[in-house]
RNA sequence: GGAGAGAUGUCCGAGUGGUUUAAGGAGCACGCCUGGAAAGCGUGUAUACGGGUCAAACCGUAUCGCGGGUUCGAAUCCCGCUCUCUCCGCCA
């Protein structure tokens, strides 16, 4: 959510910041929204103050043995106007609310200019990409070891899932632990266990909720429930939602947290892209990077949050580039954001394989995330957060780049230690 | 899933319709006292939103788990829900 005294002070000038991400803010339909909810607001909290005062000189008066129907009276005519203020008021906030947690971040001025992914501006590089020539995809080389079957995934449960067998769904899990063990004792991140089932306001408070709900796959409750239960698209939800309502010490700053856990997207299939193989799928495990920072310190914290991502790769000898997101692609609640592609020789191209934002206040005025400076004055935190790898990706990506000619599969050394000591993949 | 108890401020805890502007205690901060400290004494110590201001001071409103209701007035009475604890059942 935006500062909405940023907008009050100068809504053409927001707009003019959001138009850089295609979005049309709708400046006549927010002044008047704003001016509505002054009048009104200050109207119905003048009357609450009548109210109130009336009905305190009541108990003084009864206290007293006084007649009290006179003021009785007045009460009646401000109780009226009272209770038809408070419904409009309630509606009109509601609505008013609605409105604001729909409009995106604002981008940060160094973000470039451009409409799509078209437009991102490559960063740099690492690594000698491997030729495309006589390189299999990865659903291939899965399939021929017999240990990637998206067939009993199909009949198990649907399109867009996969069975992973033996030594390839130990890799899968060796790639997990090795990242948390990076992240964990070379990066200073807490590892945290968290659900991975949340609740609405939960999805609100880091951006999914009110506008990408069809992303989400919600639970279905027992009759008479009124629990509003998604599976969660990300670690991002549960883990920056620690931070909802609550007043961090500002010496505890920056806190740090790593998570590994699966994601569930609905709408993963629906654009008919990556449709075959492992890329793009409702379930995927990944594990996630969340950091919340001073506001002085995020722009700074983005740069070594990415770099933490970028080690995952370097130590599993992957090649990647660093893309800087335009304004145009960026994720609606980011102000920055970085994304690594890591080479993929089938398709003789890089892919994302981890996404790092910087969302400044934005989640954090939505959720109440605090921290109360030296000072002692409460602010609004900074969070971030990137994906420390998506997990099912790093593993196409390093059975794309390791492959062999025989079918087989190198496994990267980093990898080694957490596969007790097994140093390549073929089919038994 | 069944039965019962509970939810008040940073913490403990009082509070069954109106001087509650949430008692009292603890903690914390500052001050006095002291050579220094402890003790003692004094003062202060929630959040959100709005108004106000260069910024403050300050003013108003809301918040006693959450939502609704009764009332001129609700922490207090009524209804619904959530969560916690105890016991039983089930279970990894």
């Amino acid at each position: 959510m935006l500062d909405p005294k940023r907008l009050r002070a100068n809504p053409e000038a927001v707009a003019q910041q959001l138009l850089r991400r295609g979005f049309v803010f709708d400046t006549a339909r927010f002044v008047e929204l704003e001016a509505a909810r002054k009048q009104l607001q200050t109207q119905t909290e003048q009357l609450q103050a009548e109210r109130n005062a009336g009905s305190k000189r009541i108990g003084m008066a009864k206290s007293k043995g006084e007649d009290v129907s006179p003021i009785l009276a007045d009460m009646d005519r401000i109780k009226t106007q009272l209770g038809a203020n408070e419904q409009a008021l309630a509606t009109l906030q509601a609505d008013f609310e609605d409105f604001l947690l729909r409009i995106p971040n604002i981008p940060q001025d160094g973000v470039p200019d451009g409409r799509d992914e078209n437009d991102n501006v490559e960063l740099r590089r690492w690594g000698t990409p491997r030729p495309a020539a006589g390189a299999k995809d990865h659903a291939d080389l899965g399939e021929a070891l017999g240990q990637m079957d998206f067939a009993a995934a199909a009949k198990l449960t649907g399109a867009r899932f996969t069975v992973l067998r033996g030594a390839l769904a130990r890799m899968h899990r060796a790639l997990t632990q090795f990242m948390l063990d990076v992240h964990t004792q070379q990066h200073g991140y807490e590892e945290l266990y968290v659900p991975y089932i949340v609740n609405a306001a939960s999805l609100r408070g880091t951006g999914q909720l009110p506008k990408f709900g069809d992303d989400l796959f919600a639970l279905k409750m027992d009759a008479g429930s009124d629990a509003d239960w998604r599976l969660i698209p990300t670690a991002e939800v549960p883990v920056t939602n620690l931070l909802r309502d609550e007043i961090l010490a500002g010496e505890s700053l920056p806190r740090k947290w790593v998570a590994h856990t699966p994601c569930f997207r609905a709408e993963a299939g629906a654009a008919g892209r990556d449709t075959k193989g492992m890329i793009r799928q409702h379930q995927f495990e990944k594990v996630e990077l969340v950091q919340a920072v001073a506001p002085e310190h995020s722009a700074a914290a983005l740069e070594q949050l990415t770099g933490h991502a970028e080690a995952i790769l370097q130590k599993l000898g992957l090649p990647y580039r660093v893309m800087a997101l335009c304004a145009g692609d960026m994720g609606a609640t980011a102000a920055r954001t970085y994304d690594i592609e890591v080479w993929l020789p089938s398709q003789d191209r890089y892919r994302e394989i981890s996404s790092c934002s910087n969302f400044e206040d934005f989640q954090a005025r939505r959720m109440l995330g605090r921290y109360r400076t030296a000072a002692g004055k409460i602010e609004l935190l900074h969070t971030l957060n990137g994906s420390g790898l998506a997990v099912g990706r790093t593993l196409v990506a390093v059975l794309e780049n390791y492959q062999q000619a025989d079918g087989s599969i190198e496994i990267p050394e980093a990898l080694r230690p957490y596969m007790g000591g097994q140093t390549s993949i073929a089919s038994a």
